[in-house]
DNA sequence: GACGCGGTAGACCGACCTGTCTACCTTCGG
DNA sequence: CCGAAGGTAGACAGGTCGGTCTACCGCGTC
C-alpha cells in the first residue's frame, strides 16, 4: 500500500483514474461508487489504483483537491477581467457559474456533497472540506477591503456574499432556478453597493 | 415485505425506528448507516424494521418527510408572530434558525445532504427532494406578493431569498460563520426593502 | 381458549465492499 | 542484456450490505 503522506505519483493511468473517480463520485455519490467501478471506468486494474493512491479515501481526497483547484482557477480567470471593486465581487459569481457550466452535470458544490458523506474526522479529505469555505470567505473579505467597505460591515457582508454563493450552487443544483448564479450576483452587488453609499 | 405505496403503520416501535434512523442518517450519512445499526439503536429487531417500513429506501423517505414536517412547523410558528410584511420574510430565516438550533447537531440541510447521496430517480425519497426547494421558493414568492413587491421583481427576489436561506444552512453547517442565519436574515430584509423603496 | 398481532432472537442468503496477492507482460535506460 | 517500473489479469480474503426466514413469546379480544 502507498504510504499515507507520500505524494501520489502522477503516471498517465493515475490521471485516468482521477478523472474517472471525479466524474463517478460527483455524479453518483462517494459511497455509492466502488473501487472496482472506478478502475473499470478508467480502463485500469484495481491493483493499479491501489499502487497509485493506496486507498479509496486517498482517491476521494485527490478528487476534492483537483475540483477545488479547477474552481480557484476559474475564479482567478474571472477576477483577472475585472478591475472595478464591485465588478470584482461580481466576478466571483461569474467565475463560479463558468466553473459549474464546465461540468457535464451540475449537482451542487462537490465539497458540500462530500461533507454530507464524510463523518470520520480522520478522513484524509476532512481538512480540505474544512478549509474550503474559510478560503472563499477570506476571498470575499479581501475584495471588500479592496472595495473600501468599512471594517464594521466587512465580516457580516463577507458571510452574506458567501451564503449567496453557496445558496446559488444549491439552488441551481436542485433545479429550483437555472439563473441562480446571475440572481445571486445581482444580490451580492446590491448588498455591497448599499454599504458603500 | 411491506407494499410499496401502502402507508406505514405507526406502532410505537415504528416511531422508535424513525427517530433512530433520522439521527443516524443525518449525522453519519445515509449510505454509511446500515439497517442493522438503525435497528440496534432503536432497540428493535431488523425484522420489525422490515415489517414496518419494507425497505431501507422507504425508511429514508420517511426520515426526510418527518424532518421537512418539523421544518415547516417551525416556519409557521415563526410566521405567526409577524404581521409586518418585511418581518414575515425575516421570520422564515428565524424559523429556520430555530429549527436548526433544535437539532442536537447541525450539519446543513438534510434534503441537500440526501440529494448528494441519492442518484437513482426511482428512489422513494426522490420526489420529496425535488419538491422541497420549490415549496420554499413558493413560500417566499407568496410573502413577496403580500409585501407588495412588483411582479417584475418577484421571481428574481424569490430566488435570491432562497439562495440566502440555503446558503446560510451551508455556511452554518460547515462552521464558516455561526451567525449565518442572522446575517442572511439581514441581507434578505435589505434586498426586499430595496425594491419596495 | 383460540387467534391475531406486534414483537424478539438469530440464522441465513447472495451480492458487494475495500484491500491484497501472485504471475506475467511490456517498455525503456544503462 | 538486464533489471526496474508501470501495467494487466484475476483469484482471494474478510467483512458488511440489504433483505428474508423460522421459531417463539406475550397480550388483548372475540
Amino acid at each position: 500500500m502507498l504510504a499515507q503522506d507520500q505524494p501520489v505519483e502522477w503516471t498517465p493511468k493515475a490521471h485516468d483514474l482521477l478523472e474517472a473517480a471525479a466524474a463517478l463520485f460527483y455524479e453518483r455519490g462517494i459511497a455509492a461508487v466502488g473501487v472496482d467501478t472506478v478502475a473499470q471506468h478508467a480502463g485500469v486494474t484495481k491493483k493499479t489504483l491501489y499502487d497509485r493512491f493506496g486507498s479509496k479515501e486517498r482517491l476521494v481526497a485527490e478528487y476534492l483537491r483537483s475540483r477545488e483547484e479547477q474552481r480557484r482557477a476559474a475564479l482567478v480567470a474571472a477576477l483577472d477581467e475585472a478591475r472595478d471593486p464591485v465588478e470584482r465581487v461580481a466576478a466571483v459569481y461569474d467565475g463560479t457559474r463558468a466553473w459549474a457550466a464546465a461540468q457535464p452535470v451540475w449537482r451542487g458544490c462537490p465539497v458540500v456533497n462530500a461533507h454530507a458523506e464524510i463523518n470520520t474526522a480522520g478522513h484524509p479529505a476532512y481538512p480540505l472540506v474544512a478549509e474550503q469555505k474559510r478560503w472563499t470567505r477570506d476571498l470575499f473579505s479581501g475584495l471588500l477591503v479592496y472595495a473600501g467597505v468599512p471594517a464594521e460591515h466587512r465580516d457580516a457582508l463577507a458571510t452574506q456574499l458567501l451564503a449567496l454563493l453557496e445558496g446559488a450552487q444549491v439552488v441551481v443544483g436542485m433545479g429550483a432556478d437555472p439563473h441562480g448564479f446571475l440572481r445571486a450576483r445581482d444580490a451580492g452587488v446590491a448588498l455591497v453597493r448599499s454599504v458603500l453609499a
